[in-house]
DNA sequence: CGAATTGTGTGACTATTGGTCATATTATGA
DNA sequence: TCATAATATGACCAATAGTCACACAATTCG
């Protein structure tokens, strides 16, 4: 609940719902990481975790604020990888780190990746409390500052034609997130390693040409 | 059912039975006409159509299969389209009409859109019949085989980068596949038209680029 | 014509699952 | 030790995908 997630925990019983929190979401993440993630019922999270499903509702007021959970915590760390690069080489450069870090963070999470981009769609976002809903505004402006500042900075030097923010960016999102989709609905079994690199590898390229070559 | 969509309709009551699904199909699309349309339930398309929904399930093994003739259709129809367009432009003007008529359709047949993307995602996949996965392979292959003979033509001319066929599609696929789901996901009330179109200029401009701009 | 057969329509029924809640259990503190 | 409060729980409810026994209509056959 929403308090267990803000305050610090205190005395012992604080600390062991709190960590009652974080089973319920490692035992949720467990059973998602495959592409019927869909089909997961909040029972088997709970039998998963080890408790009744009436103590996920202590916790989370609805399987979709578990979701919420999930997908808020993985765009925390997506952005603290973008703080990581390096922002002093070429803006060409860092973008295509960005782009890599994005590809290996959402493979490496794959079950916190698949979220995400279920908590994107507009019936889910529909169905949202308010207050979820403004964390997810507050991300996406946190992701505006972050690439926003780089592509500012390309822009500058003339690396990157000069366009709003926005019609740099959609490109760039809409492959990203078609390219992900493609992935993971490509049965995994039938893909080798090295297919899946080199698709990865492609998109890059064509999202780097894609970027620079909008006309100025 | 399998036959009632594979062979003519002869005698009076086939050809009652074969409206009648067409009756079913066209009252699930008009209710999947927004963007909570996967709440639509079984009985509220049996109601629509007016009809029980046993009687939906004498020409429906599932809503899956509901699904999958609607995207199947929708299909075709997207196929036709590239038909009609011509084929003596030059090959980067031909790719901008794809392009421009695949954002049209999709924009004009809504409902049929949400659905085929739905239609993609790998558990979909999974639990649909092998007849319907088969459908689908082919629809695939007449894909590769509509847009693979352009590209081609394009790599002869010298205007589109020496690249095997996969390495030309996957960007132009994740890209207009996700440039959909944004702009279904924005709400649509708070999106002018003229935002629309500008998204959609943006974002063709930049698949152009990036389809271009690979090393050849 | 009437009977039999075949195909179609139907809604009550089942199974599953998200969510609720009265009750049981446990921890804390006087 | 007992009272109070916080937490845990699974029986329960509502909604919905899918089933099925039966009703009904049309077509065929005697």
């Amino acid at each position: 609940m929403a308090n267990g997630r803000s305050m610090q925990p205190i005395t012992r019983k604080e600390r062991d719902f709190a960590r009652r929190e974080q089973e319920i979401l490692d035992a949720a993440l467990s059973l998602f990481n495959n592409p019927s993630w869909e089909q997961v019922t909040v029972d088997q999270i709970a039998k998963e975790a080890e408790i009744g499903k009436g103590t996920v509702y202590k916790h989370f007021s609805s399987k979709d604020e578990i979701y919420a959970c999930i997908a808020l915590e993985f765009h925390e760390r997506l952005l603290a990888n973008f703080k990581m690069i390096n922002h002093d080489q070429p803006v060409d450069q860092v973008m295509r780190e960005v782009i890599r870090h994005s590809f290996t963070l959402y493979l490496d999470c794959q079950a916190h990746a698949r979220v995400s981009l279920y908590c994107k769609r507009a019936d889910y976002v529909e169905r949202l409390s308010e207050v979820y809903q403004d964390k997810f505004d507050q991300v996406e402006k946190s992701f505006e500052a972050s690439i926003g500042s780089i592509l500012e900075t390309g822009i500058e030097q003339g690396v990157i034609p000069k366009r709003p923010y926005h019609h740099l960016i959609i490109g760039l999102e809409a492959t990203f997130e078609g390219a992900m989709s493609m992935i993971w609905n490509t049965d995994i079994s039938c893909r080798s390693q090295l297919e899946q690199d080199e698709f990865i590898t492609v998109i890059s390229e064509y999202m780097v040409a894609g970027l620079m070559g909008l006309r100025a």
